[in-house]
DNA sequence: CTCCAGGGATGAT
DNA sequence: ATCATCCATGGA
């Protein structure tokens, strides 16, 4: 009956152009869209969203045309970015394999706090946690006849206790976004504000919060303000690195990597590694059994 | 069953 | 400054 009413919704459309929808919100940058029918269902800050691609348009309902082309990126000049990396064999195929996925606009603090909880949990765990939050203290929304969560604000993580957040299976992690989201909550830190910092002077401001260290911070940075050359470096990245660009070479501190990243990736570093990490965890390159 | 995941905080060298 | 250890949970 889903199906049926979503056939029949008259659905607002925006042309595309490079972008590929089901690699964009299934390459761990984002945690809680779901699949329904032919397309997606989930939320753009506190707005309920139905997103369906059909090759060269954007059917969606609930939000504006300039919301969803904002949210998805659809302005980031994707060409020209893809041009931009280095010119190397793994880079060709990352790229290759990535091709109209696009690193989307988050809301800040959702994005943070789901980080938060990222550590040491694969893309499934995280989405499940997401998941568990938004149903529990999120506000219930209808979209095409789907029912959708908003993220918890930090104000309403704020007011709960750690157990409260261990029951959504946050384990040790609970604690850190209990202690964020009391400093976002209660306005000692403003998320919004610090759009305006520099990337270091950002990325140093997140790495004061609990919970929050540099390979987090550059999520943020990259997910949630548009900081375009920030590389996070998690174990999927140490594995490509360790096998595709370092084969031979003994041993790599973390101070190596970042070096080597920084200097190598160039001004959209941040979307070479997001490509990087999508092509080693889905396409099975730079992937655990490719020894090498 | 074991292994490992989009790590970070803490305490010991 | 680097290094080891601990932290929870569940998919593969």
């Amino acid at each position: 009956m889903v199906i049926l009413r979503l056939s029949r919704m008259r659905l607002a459309q925006v042309a595309i152009d490079n972008f590929d929808l089901a690699q964009t919100l299934d390459s761990g940058q984002v945690f809680h869209w779901e699949r329904h029918a032919n397309g997606y269902a989930g939320t753009i800050k506190d707005t309920g969203v139905y997103v369906e691609q059909r090759g060269n348009r954007l059917f969606f309902a609930g939000a504006t045309p300039s919301l969803i082309q904002r949210y998805f990126s659809l302005d980031h000049p994707l060409r020209q970015i893809c041009q931009s990396f280095p010119n190397d064999p793994v880079m060709r195929g990352a790229t290759a394999f990535c091709r109209g996925l696009r690193i989307i606009r988050q809301p800040s603090w959702e994005c943070l706090a789901t980080f938060i909880t990222s550590s040491m949990k694969q893309v499934a765990h995280i989405r499940q946690m997401s998941h568990a939050l938004r149903e529990r203290f999120g506000k219930p929304l209808t979209i095409c006849g789907l029912q959708v969560h908003t993220f918890p604000s930090a104000e309403r993580i704020a007011a709960l206790n750690e157990k409260e957040l261990r029951e959504c299976a946050l384990g040790y992690r609970a604690k850190y976004l209990l202690e964020t989201a009391r400093f976002v909550g209660s306005g000692t830190i403003n998320l919004e504000q610090w759009s305006e910092l520099s990337d270091e002077s950002l990325r140093n401001s997140l790495c004061q919060l609990p919970g929050v260290g540099a390979k987090v911070a550059n999520c943020v940075m990259l997910f949630a303000y548009e900081r375009l050359r920030a590389f996070p470096i998690d174990v999927w990245i140490e594995r490509v690195l360790r096998q595709q660009y370092f084969p031979k070479k003994r041993k790599m501190t973390t101070r190596d990597r970042r070096a080597f990243c920084d200097a190598y990736f160039g001004p959209y570093g941040g979307y070479a590694q997001q490509y990087l990490f999508h092509h080693a965890r889905k396409g099975g390159v730079g992937g655990k059994g490719d020894a090498k």
